[in-house]
RNA sequence: GCUCCGGUAGUGUAGUCCGGCCAAUCAUGUCGGCCUUUCGAGCCGAUGACUCGGGUUCGAAUCCCGGCCGGAGCACCA
């Protein structure tokens, strides 16, 4: 491929982004980095019923957390007055024209192959029906692109290019009355801007066969297209629609809820930008199907976090215990590297005096036996819990399992958000007293989590994975 | 139903156009070992696939035909 491609990423503006969205936002951007050239964001926002204004704020933010930089922006409802002109340019190509049949009588006659009384119609007459369009109800009328009727898909014969749409638009108002129907726009909106190449979901393979014939009907090159297939998420319904619903029932918290397929809700998870891209990149552009397990994408995610997330202890659903008979001479205070691979990010400090929380189910699995607290001391779950030895060699000697815990005193309440939403608490240790909203740390034998929120001393993490 | 398109290990992917170097790549997962004061990481090893049946050919994951399975579209949504 020689020379710059020009591309673009054209959402609807019905909601965020979502894992599907951003397949077409990197891949589109991949290209564009591959072949140099440029990445156009269009939102496609001709249909005033099915926007969500929110969403014009949204999808830049998306795409910006997804690292996809564009160099023009586009909103179609700034552009519906080129639509018309090019409606009306191709009815004077003889290439259009007004129909005013029911639906359903169309309908009949395309699936037959028969052309309606208003394809014969002259120019002249349809660009005067075409002037007077404004002014018809709704469900009329539209405009329809000859194309051909022997075709031997139906869906691709004289389709309609514009139509009548009595609502207000949440950008335009009530300017226009006649929009015109996504693949008009598309087709006449690559053109003008250049477009060599159209990355689109296999679920427009009609309609990419539907705008060649706009191509040829004005003379224009054909760009080409590349289809993919479906992208499925394990454990999700990608539908925004089925999103919404359940954020106005309130079954969802909002567009990041963590059970959503979002981006938004992807990247409150901890999920990490690089590991989706990485992901997207391998799926690539074929037209199969394919299925997405959150194993894979963890996977990729905790190569990334491994390295640069610090550890920490935080012990949920917790149990209080003390320590009989400890000694005081083994009082004080734990260090514990931050990572250990990387001894110079320093240490954390965890004051020690015999009074701890540990895991309930730590608890449960060691009775009677000798159980290490990690840079602390080996204690015996018996009728009562006792000192038992200092030495991590005594703990292997005994097989001990080796926990993590939290000093019953000193800590911070904490909370973390699992993927089906669910909340635990616990304490976690008192360094975690530095740690910002958005640091992703690995809490020691829990797994990866980020930081969501700090409220009244209170640290609430978003669970990644383990 | 009609039109079109797919089907490589658990998952994703390379290879399919231009048949041989493919007893099929890489990643992720899973299992095992070593190491480790995390059930993490690292290192080592193992596991596991060409949808099926015919055909063409010296030779087929790759070409042809048919079956099976799956998907998309069949809107005055995008």
């Amino acid at each position: 491929m020689d020379g710059k491609v020009v591309l673009r990423f054209a959402p609807n503006p019905s909601g965020p982004l979502h894992i599907g969205h951003a397949r077409a936002a990197i891949l589109n951007q991949e290209y564009m980095n591959r072949y140099g050239g440029k990445l156009i964001l269009r939102v496609e926002d001709t249909d005033p019923r099915r926007v969500d204004p929110d969403a014009y704020q949204m999808i830049p933010e998306d795409l910006k957390w997804l690292g996809v930089q564009w160099q023009e922006e586009y909103i179609q409802s700034d552009r519906i007055e080129i639509y018309h002109e090019y409606a009306r340019k191709l009815i004077e190509l003889g290439e259009a024209y007004m129909c005013t049949c029911p639906g359903e009588e169309f309908k009949k006659l395309k699936d037959a192959s028969q052309a309606c009384s208003c394809r014969d119609m002259s120019i002249e007459d349809n660009l005067e029906r075409w002037e007077g369009m404004p002014e018809m109800a709704e469900g009329t009328a539209v405009l329809r692109v000859k194309t051909d009727l022997e075709h031997k898909n139906p869906a691709i014969r004289d389709w309609v290019a514009m139509r009548i749409v009595d609502a207000e638009h949440p950008r335009i108002g009530t300017k226009f009355r006649v929009y015109p129907m996504m693949n008009f726009a598309v087709a006449v909106d690559d053109h003008l801007l250049g477009v060599t190449h159209v990355l689109r979901g296999k679920d427009h393979l009609a309609n990419s066969e539907k705008q060649k014939y706009l191509y040829n009907h004005f003379g224009w090159d054909v760009p080409e297209f590349i289809h993919y297939g479906r992208l499925k998420m394990e454990d999700i319904a990608l539908s925004t629609s089925k999103a919404r619903a359940g954020i106005e029932d309130g079954l969802y918290t909002g567009w990041d809820d963590p059970r959503l397929g979002t981006i938004r809700a992807i990247a409150r998870r901890g999920i990490m930008q690089e590991a989706i891209r990485e992901l997207m990149l391998e799926i690539g552009v074929k037209i199969a199907d394919s299925t997405v397990s959150w194993k894979k994408i963890y996977g990729l995610n905790r190569n990334l976090l491994e390295e640069s997330s610090n550890r920490y202890f935080a012990v949920f659903n917790p149990e209080k215990v003390v320590i009989k008979d400890l000694p005081n001479s083994l009082k004080g205070t734990v260090k514990r590297v931050k990572h250990p691979d990387f001894p110079d990010r320093g240490y954390r400090e965890i004051p020690f005096d015999g009074e701890i929380y540990l895991d309930k189910k730590d608890i449960e699995d060691n009775q009677n036996k000798v159980l290490r607290l990690m840079d602390a001391v080996n204690i015996f779950m018996g009728e009562e819990i006792t000192y038992h030895s200092s030495s991590l060699g005594d703990a292997r000697k005994e097989g001990a399992r080796i926990v993590h815990w939290v000093p019953s005193e000193s800590n911070n309440r904490v909370g973390l958000v699992m993927p089906d939403a669910e909340t635990l608490y616990g304490y976690i240790e008192p360094s975690s007293d530095v740690l910002s909203v958005d640091d992703i740390v690995q809490l020691e034998r829990v797994g990866f989590a980020r930081l969501d929120s700090i409220q009244d001393g209170k640290l609430t993490f978003y669970f990644a994975h383990k």
